[in-house]
DNA sequence: TGACTCACG
DNA sequence: ACGTACGTGAGTCAG
């Protein structure tokens, strides 16, 4: 027989820091139970053990240590996440099958040695799954520990354990008593680490032999005056390193053989806990034994998949049904409609199929509007689109596959079907999340918003935006020669050539050899943060070199080589525009990311002159003024603030003039400065330390300032402390236009968790509300192009500007169009006005 | 792969 | 005593 006896309060907590905080919607907490369970069902399908216990540590008092009564008393007590998952393992391992063990006033380790020992005398095989070393002194020939590490798990034998530490299992406990143990606040030797504690009992045996031989063994002067002052140390450790083998708890194996478990409870459990993925692995159903007559009834009943070619006799009869869901990808296209999946890798066939308006849902819109953008056609009458429904219903998740989202929501996913699952599933999840649209209130946002988009999206990265090569190239150059002559100048100043990129060679340099002091640290040591750099440029003539070396290679690798790799055939960037990746609403490019293009500092500006209209074209820029606070004051209703923009006044001196308590003529650069980035902080969900970090007062005068800002504002302030309450008690905040955003974080046990949760909350309202204007605004866009047959493109969008690309015949009618449709995208109490600009770059076209 | 740094709104 | 503004994407180093 073999028995698998697992510490479940290690694993447990590997399982936990291992993997990112996972939760359900009410707020709970799953990462640790989802860790420990890929950790054992993979351990069990490793080991085939025919018996499985886990042991759990019973808190009470420790009898068994009574000398040390605060023994382990100042272990950290865990985090709530995590003992909030305790129980619920608990369950569920009882629910499948497994035993546990524990035991008052015992740890799991003594419960693991007790099972090992018993089961080795029995002649029995005994593998002991465990997250930390502790466990080693139980091995022996027929005990093996199995450590599970982050990736893989090592295993230990007797001659492993010899050939990493030198010394056998059992002498693991003398090893323990002269180097201790912090974590098991076990004192050992003061001044004995591992080193020397190995080299003593591999050389010795044990802790008894060293102290026998001390006056004849040839020792440092300092290692035996350590020893001598720490006998009694080193005998009350050994007693405490051993693992007790005595526990009084059932040690007859057979007792805790496998059994099948309680599939109906586990199944109610993990449906409860929202761990569907768990739930099928299990092959547990949340319905139950009373349904299961039902359930099976069900399986049969699920619709028989037919597959056929699909010919063009066939649009004939997609035209006739309402509900034709498609699926392109890897340039084949798969149709379902009446039950069968018909498909076809033609592309006459599939422009045809996706022109003919008889495609109705989707997977990814995005894809099916680029294949017809390619064929020059359009796709016509598509109603609905899964991954974008499945962002809108939770914009925390990060792949929205139909896979995923039949999990979630509990739609059978037809993996009966193969290679057809996806688009066999598709008319169920499709009809699901319809509903759940409904239900949240988002149905208008989908199909005003969102699913229009995603044709602009797929426009905007179909066409691309020109890039001028060789002035890249050229730019890169000089960039290079700037750079190099730098990098000459910082080792003449540091004396030796280092890789400055590298901030532990950097932070060698700078705080080490030349002496400079350090500020910050971070977790590998000193930090390198422009912030830190700046803050010493007039210490050493080296820091600005380092700054200005840093700007030029960023510019360099990140723009223009960076760049450069993803300059199309055509001679245009082709950026994807993502629709389901940000929590608030945005969207988000990448490949190459065109919204973080330099533009705060002139000699990164430069390289907005490399994006540029083809010839006999022009670009157009617009953006939207203070759309975010325009936002806020829309919606929190503050009359004052509203005030400020339906007068047209500057905000910020409006604001300084308000906070500083001055008329506006009175108002300094200084002011205003301070001014704007209170407003900005605002949106952030300020703190004084921040704000004057970022203005450079100090944290008493900042605190003044927001204090008075929020009393010329009170509904400001009403309206943040009303949406972080909406959150907590929904679990959700959502914007004007019903977009929602979970925040799992404000019901975090850390503080500081909860506290970024309260900041999200209060930016997501005003973020996505920005977001959700711009993208009608584009949708908007694009609709009256293609309306008033423009020679025109809608090419970019950066979270508040948008770019079009336009014949010079055009161009004075894109530009009024583009105002026009940006400002009447919604109509609120103050105006949302946006600034139009052209010219041939996008330099020129920034204004 | 994660940490750090830095570009943007 | 501790951490410290929201949201992104990308390049580099180092383990």
């Amino acid at each position: 027989m073999v028995l698998l006896a697992i510490d479940g309060n290690s694993i447990m907590n590997r399982a936990f820091y291992g993997i990112k905080a996972l939760a359900n919607s009410k707020g709970q907490f799953t990462n640790a139970i989802t860790g420990f369970m890929n950790i054992y069902l993979k351990e069990l399908s490793q080991v085939q053990p025919d018996c499985v216990a886990v042991a759990f540590d019973l808190k009470a008092p420790t009898f068994r240590h009574k000398a040390n009564a605060d023994y382990k008393a100042n272990r950290k007590g865990m985090p709530a996440e995590l003992a909030q998952q305790m129980p619920v393992i608990k369950e569920l391992l009882t629910d499948i099958g497994v035993k546990i063990v524990e035991c008052q006033g015992y740890e799991a380790d003594d419960i693991l040695g007790t099972l090992s020992k018993a089961c080795a005398d029995s002649g029995n095989e005994c593998f002991i799954l465990t997250g930390d070393r502790d466990s080693f002194q139980l091995v022996s020939d027929r005990v093996t520990v199995r450590l599970a590490g982050t990736k893989e798990t090592k295993i230990y034998t007797p001659e492993r354990i010899m050939e990493e530490y030198g010394v056998k299992p059992r002498q693991m406990i003398e090893v323990k008593a002269l180097m201790g143990d912090p974590s098991d606040n076990i004192k050992g030797v003061a001044g004995i680490g591992e080193k020397t504690a190995l080299s003593l009992i591999q050389q010795l045996g044990s802790v008894d032999e060293l102290y026998e031989k001390l006056g004849q063994i040839k020792l440092t002067p300092s290692v035996r005056t350590k020893l001598e002052s720490g006998h009694k140390d080193a005998l009350d450790s050994r007693f405490l390193a051993e693992i007790f083998l005595e526990v009084p708890i059932d040690t007859n194996i057979e007792n805790y053989k496998l059994t099948g478990g309680d599939k109906e409870k586990t199944g109610e459990l993990l449906a409860g806990l929202e761990m569907f993925k768990l739930m099928e692995r299990l092959g547990a159903n949340s319905r139950g034994a009373p349904a299961e007559p039902e359930k099976k009834l069900k399986l049969s009943q699920l619709e028989k998949i037919e597959c056929a070619e699909l010919d063009k006799s066939c649009i004939g009869i997609f035209e006739k049904e309402k509900r034709v869901g498609v699926q392109l990808k890897d340039d084949t296209l798969k149709v379902l409609c009446n039950n069968t999946v018909y498909v076809t890798n033609d592309p006459g066939l599939i422009t045809a199929v996706l022109g003919s308006g008889c495609v109705k849902g989707a997977f990814e819109g995005k894809s099916l509007h680029m294949f017809a953008l390619a064929h020059d056609t359009q796709v016509k009458e598509l109603v609905f689109c899964c991954d974008l429904a499945g962002y809108l219903l939770n914009s925390q998740s990060s792949d929205y596959t139909v896979e995923n989202l039949c999990l979630a929501y509990k739609v059978t996913y037809r993996s009966d079907c193969g290679e057809n699952a996806d688009i066999a599933s598709l008319p169920g999840l499709w009809e699901n999340l319809e509903g759940q649209l409904e239900q949240t209130g988002m149905t208008e946002l989908f199909k005003d918003i969102e699913l229009p988009l995603c044709q602009v999206l797929a426009s905007m990265e179909f066409y691309g935006v020109k890039a001028d090569v060789e002035g890249i190239k050229a730019f890169g150059e000089e960039l290079k020669s700037k750079i190099s002559q730098l990098t000459g100048r910082i080792y003449e100043y540091a004396g030796e050539e280092f890789n400055i990129a590298s901030t532990k060679q950097l932070g060698r340099i700078l705080f080490e050899k030349l002496e400079l002091p350090a500020k910050k640290k971070t977790k590998s040591g000193y930090s390198t943060g422009a912030e830190v750099l700046e803050s010493l440029s007039d210490k050493h003539p080296i820091i600005p070199l380092i700054l200005e070396y840093r700007t030029l290679t960023k510019l360099d690798s990140t723009y223009v080589e960076g760049l450069l790799k993803q300059i199309g055939k055509d001679g245009r960037v082709h950026s994807v525009f993502k629709q389901t990746e940000t929590r608030t609403g945005r969207i988000s490019s990448a490949e190459p990311n065109m919204q973080n293009i330099p533009v705060r500092k002139e000699i990164g500006r430069n390289m907005r002159k490399f994006f540029v209209a083809k010839d006999g074209y022009e670009l157009v820029d617009a953006d939207y003024s203070q759309i975010e606070l325009r936002v806020l004051a829309c919606v929190c209703g503050d009359e004052n603030m509203q005030q400020a923009f339906l007068s047209g006044k500057d905000i910020h001196r409006s604001t300084a003039a308000q906070v500083f308590d001055l008329p506006e003529d009175f108002v300094s650069d200084e002011m205003r400065r301070a001014a704007k980035a209170v407003n900005f902080g605002i949106i952030y969900g300020i703190g004084p330390f921040s704000l004057s970090k970022d203005i450079g007062v100090s944290v008493a005068e900042a605190k003044q300032y927001i204090k008075n800002y929020l009393a010329n504002y009170p509904k400001v302030s009403q309206f943040m402390d009303k949406t972080v309450q909406d959150g907590i008690s929904n679990g959700y905040v959502t914007t004007i236009f019903g977009r929602r955003r979970y925040i799992p974080e404000l019901h975090a046990s850390n503080k500081n968790v909860q506290e970024f949760g309260k900041r999200a909350a209060m930016n997501a309202p005003i973020q996505g509300a920005a977001a959700d204007i711009i993208k009608l605004a584009m949708v908007r866009v694009f609709k009256r192009i293609q309306k008033e047959k423009l020679d025109a493109r809608l090419i970019l969008q950066v979270h508040d500007e948008l770019i079009i690309e336009v014949s010079q015949e055009d161009k004075t009618k894109a530009e009024k169009l583009l105002k026009e449709e940006m400002e009447g995208a919604v109509r609120l109490a103050v105006p949302f006005t946006a600034d139009v600009h052209s010219g041939h770059s996008w330099y020129d076209a920034k204004g």
